[in-house]
RNA sequence: GCCCGAGUGGCGGAAUGGCAGACGCGACGGACUCAAAAUCCGUUGUCCGAAAGGGCGUGUGGGUUCGAGUCCCACCUCGGGCACCA
């Protein structure tokens, strides 16, 4: 398409017209006036940075820790080569507008921006230029804060971060000691110092489960015993390879058909040596305080469905190789068990696999292996599966019962063996279908669920269409001890089942969640490197807080070693692993072993530990000596009172964090509660997800993208290069050739036009599209703006008429009542529209009262500051506007002497009268029964009932 | 399949159960101009009508109510999330 924007609106005759050229001047020298005042220096309560902000003047009025306090927070972006395009600052807008308001209803506003600069997209950047990760990284780390400066976003520069920055970086090792030097304690449902446990042990308060002797135990024994309480630590667990990213990545960052979020690759179940991180210890937590916290129901639901609390019951069952646990969330269906199926990785496979069986089940081992995860789903009708050649004992009825292996069970879930119900669930029935294995019926369905299913009423599970789940009474489902049958509830027969369980030994209730163990090492270069070093022993042992930072080691051979993407059985590489130099160490880490040989940890952390804490540093920047000062994050986020967890006021970011970064930042956050170091139990206390910007995009006949910017439209058909091409909507970005940078804007209307225009497009947490012919009417307004109050040929005020007349008043004081309530309320659209009908009124007036110039430009500041402060100076003011007071309403100039109520017949509207705002009901009716039209509407008939809204309209009933 | 959202003019959108379409874009008409741009003024849901005026209108079908875009039920469509989770 081709905007008119390609010229820039000049005029040769208004030399002081508001065009994009002036706002560009206007903008950059208020930018550099905030900056060298600091007037967005926020002050702390204590600290280095407890000292006020710069003086800004005689009439500075500034920000003080005595005022009430609001913390709001971006989510931060990391520094990509491309630059910022104008879908990026939507969100960042918006806590713009919102805390420059709030500041001017007396807050001591904390924000500030910082960047996301470890990680993949920074490091793959590197490697397509070539340039070591540093060098870009501070490139581009540069561009953002000029392009976000730019914008006007009153942030306090002195609290920026950059996570791969060491001074940050370090306090990340730190926390990680922290979490490493930690257990979670069940009983009192918190994590505690790991000395603590090891005091336990020592005096043998604590036995260990597995009824060995600590005081026997060698060192190494020990440690080992420690390690499997740390909340990180080491361990073989399957893990998602991705040999194509040639690194390991967490659950959280596969995609639903099995592939990386990041470049696409497919991802293998492998089993591996890796840091994990035990943030299922806090699935309840994290479940359960989602209560507490101001989000959207949607975020809330989506966390708890990845945590996946489910409620159920462990059972062994007996076989040749020992005891086979399985979870079941139907207990109360155990009698209708007649096979069992486990994950073809499970460990009792081997033993399980009689002769016979062993060629056919290790080559299903085999296939299963080689799949990806999106290849075992492909198509769920047909069930594959194997028999081991074994048996196993189901407890409530001593049935033999075979077992089988089958990739429908997982061995990530549960204990990743099942007992199959076929008769109650689908999966089990589809299996036992495909395989021949008996079906027998335990519940009697009713007549109407065959109905639905077009079958006759029988249990004879062979006419059946397919299993049935529900509540129905049990059959067959007795033994001498447990009595479920002509029990109808399912609750009932659940506990009733539960309790057999426990008095038996079988099982037991318990409660099983979806959420996995965090997998937290990374075979990249780019990354926080583990504060972590093995004894020849190859025990880890993190390193005192003397030591670090531990500095990620420069070094050309930053790229990591990648592999043919399906190449499921190659084995990662960690970049560090080359250095040999750096790897090998010699330290005395103080405990009293004196200086050893130690190996570096060489994976790094993943790109989410950076981001799990950086609000926490915004609050405290330069403190050298913790991460933060405890008196000043209780200041910015301690509980506000009974029930209230604490937290960042208000954190602004897209939703495609609701389980990645929003779910690993609340589990750090509770262990540095835990461990005493935070006062708040949940880092963001309200969470807005803002929508996105979409954008149109382009396709051709061979359905590539093209640049959207060169597409011409006409008549409704777009053409690129004289060829049609078909129009799409998407997220802005590179890979739709729809972006638009936001210096294209600025050039021609300037930032204050394009924070207005974002703004104004819709509601803050809807996505709308892009339209650059819209952005004029924005740009219209501020010129209107300026127009009613600047002489064009002068550049002088031109605040003309004497006094207000009362409709412009009573007009001001109900645009001043509902730009406040929207302003508070986040709804920036609508309070724009107000400001532009009471300036639209200002034009007809043909002038501008002064009273009213200067109450316009205060409620323009939050949306359009550099217009705002500019007039503001030309009003004669020599303070920023930044901390002046935002407009109260007088409540009597709110109330009318007289309004127009509209009288309906049968909800029609017929008519219009003009009382007095305070006349009663009935002198109402008496007037709405007397206009010309309603007589004529009733036609004579008498009304069957008068209602009359005080205030507000009539409907006469007939 | 399950769980969240959302459907309003040509477009983005506005409406504590009380005048549907604020505000903006676009379009049309006018003023200014030699002309154009910019600016200013006016019109702009739709149908019938010369007008006055009237009919119809918030995805579809029901319901509650004096009154429904808004509340309830069923359905359709679109967007997002989850999904062989035992």
């Amino acid at each position: 398409m081709n905007p008119s924007t390609d010229e820039t609106p000049t005029d040769d005759q208004h030399t002081f017209r508001y065009t994009g050229s002036l706002a560009h001047e206007i903008e950059l020298r208020w930018q550099d006036r905030w900056d060298a005042a600091g007037t967005f220096d926020t002050p702390n309560p204590a600290g280095p940075l407890a000292a006020p902000p710069n003086s800004a003047g005689p009439n500075r009025v500034g920000p003080s820790v005595d005022s009430p306090k609001l913390f709001v927070l971006d989510m931060f972006p990391y520094p990509s080569g491309t630059g910022l395009h104008v879908g990026h600052p939507l969100g960042f807008i918006g806590t713009d507008v919102w805390g420059r308001f709030k500041r001017m209803t007396g807050f001591n506003v904390l924000h500030a921006m910082g960047f996301d600069s470890f990680g993949l997209p920074a490091e793959q950047y590197a490697v397509q230029t070539g340039q070591h990760p540093a060098i870009t990284t501070a490139a581009n780390v540069a561009t953002y804060r000029q392009q976000l400066r730019r914008l006007g976003l009153a942030h306090d520069r002195r609290r920026s971060v950059a996570t791969s920055d060491p001074s940050y970086y370090r306090w990340t090792q730190w926390i990680f000691n922290q979490i490493f030097e930690a257990w979670y304690d069940a009983d009192q449902r918190r994590a505690r110092p790991i000395a603590e446990l090891i005091a336990e042990l020592d005096a043998g308060t604590r036995p260990l489960t597995d009824g060995s002797d600590w005081a026997s135990l060698s060192r190494v024994e020990r440690a080992e015993v420690i390690d499997g309480y740390r909340l990180a630590y080491i361990a073989e667990t399957p893990v998602n390879w991705c040999p194509g990213l040639g690194t390991v990545v967490a659950n959280e960052e596969v995609t639903a058909d099995g592939r990386s979020d990041r470049g696409n690759f497919p991802i293998f179940k492998r089993s591996m040596r890796q840091w994990m991180m035990r943030i299922t210890a806090y699935a309840d937590r994290l479940i359960d305080d989602l209560e507490l916290l101001d989000w959207t129901d949607s975020i809330k639901a989506m966390q708890r469905n990845w945590i996946g609390r489910s409620e159920g019951a462990r059972v062994r069952f007996a076989s040749p190789a020992g005891p086979i646990e399985v979870f079941t969330t139907r207990p109360d269906t155990l009698f209708g068990a007649t096979f069992m199926v486990l994950a073809p990785e499970h460990p009792l496979v081997a033993t399980l696999t009689s002769p016979d069986q062993r060629a056919a089940v290790t080559a299903y081992q085999r296939a299963a292996q080689a799949k990806t995860d999106v290849a075992r789903q492909v198509d769920d009708t047909t069930k594959t599966g194997v028999f081991t050649g074994s048996y196993a004992i189901n407890p409530v009825n001593d049935a033999e019962i075979p077992v089988w292996i089958a990739d429908y069970v997982l061995m990530g879930y549960g204990t990743g063996a099942i007992m199959a119900v076929p008769c109650g669930d689908q999966r089990d029935f589809e299996f036992a279908r495909q395989f021949g294995l008996t079906v027998p019926a335990i519940q009697q369905p009713p007549a109407e669920w065959f109905a639905t299913n077009g079958t006759e009423p029988s249990l004879d599970t062979a006419t059946w269409a397919m299993a049935y789940v529900g509540n129905a009474p049990y059959v067959n489902s007795s033994n001498g001890e447990l009595q479920l049958d002509a029990m109808t509830d399912i609750a009932q027969a659940k506990h009733a089942t539960n309790d057999w369980l426990v008095a038996t030994g079988h099982g037991h209730a318990t409660i099983n969640y979806k959420l996995r163990d965090w997998l937290f090492s990374r075979q990249r270069y780019w990354g926080e490197p583990f504060p972590i070093v093995f004894d020849d022993d190859g025990v880890a042992h993190s390193l005192p807080d003397a030591m670090l930072p531990v500095e990620l080691p420069p070094t050309e051979g930053f790229s990591p070693r990648t592999f043919d993407p399906d190449d499921a059985m190659s084995d990662p590489e960690s970049p560090l692993d080359r250095l040999e130099d750096w790897v090998h160490v010699e330290l005395d880490l103080g405990d009293g072993r004196g200086v050893r040989r130690y190996r570096r940890e060489t994976n790094v952390m993943p790109q989410w530990a950076g981001s799990c804490w950086y609000e926490l540093r915004y609050l405290d920047p330069t403190n050298e000596h913790r991460f933060v000062d405890r008196a000043v994050e209780e200041y910015w986020m301690g509980p506000q009172g009974e029930g209230h967890p604490g937290g960042v006021d208000l954190y602004v970011g897209g939703v495609e964090h609701a389980v990645l970064h929003l779910l690993y930042a609340r589990f750090w956050h509770k262990v540095l509660f835990d461990l005493g170091h935070l006062s708040s139990k949940e880092p963001y206390h309200r969470l807005f997800n803002q929508g996105y910007i979409l954008a149109a995009a382009f396709k051709d006949e061979r359905e590539i993208y093209v640049d959207a910017h060169a597409v011409t439209e006409h008549d409704g058909a777009f053409s690129f290069e004289g060829n049609p091409v078909t129009r799409e909507w998407g997220k802005m970005g590179k890979s739709l050739k729809n972006a638009v940078a936001p210096d294209e804007i600025y050039d021609v209307y300037g930032a204050d036009t394009l924070r207005l225009y974002e703004m104004a497009m819709g509601p803050l947490d809807a996505s709308r599209p892009w339209e650059t012919r819209d952005v004029v009417g924005m740009y219209r307004f501020l010129q209107r703006i300026w127009r009613n109050l600047i002489d064009e040929q002068t550049g002088a005020i031109r605040t003309v008429l004497p006094a207000l007349d009362d409709p412009t008043e009573r007009l001001l004081h109900r645009t001043v009542a509902g730009v406040r309530a929207d302003m508070e309320a986040m709804r920036f659209n609508t309070a724009i529209a107000k400001l532009i009908e009471l300036n639209n009124h200002l034009t007809k007036l043909g002038g501008c009262p002064r009273d009213i110039a200067e109450h316009v430009v205060v409620m323009l500041a939050p949306l359009a500051p550099h217009m705002a402060e500019e007039l503001w100076s030309l009003l004669g003011h020599t303070a920023t506007l930044t901390y002046t007071d935002f407009p109260v309403a007088d409540p009597a100039m709110l109330i009318d002497a007289t309004i127009e109520m509209p009288v309906q017949v049968n909800g029609k509207v017929r008519a219009r009268i003009i009382v007095a705002s305070d006349a009663s009901d009935d002198v109402v009716k008496q007037m709405a029964l007397a206009e010309d039209k309603v007589i004529a509407a009733l036609a004579g008939t008498k009304p069957k009932k008068l209602i009359v809204v005080t205030g507000r309209m009539v409907n006469i009933v007939v």
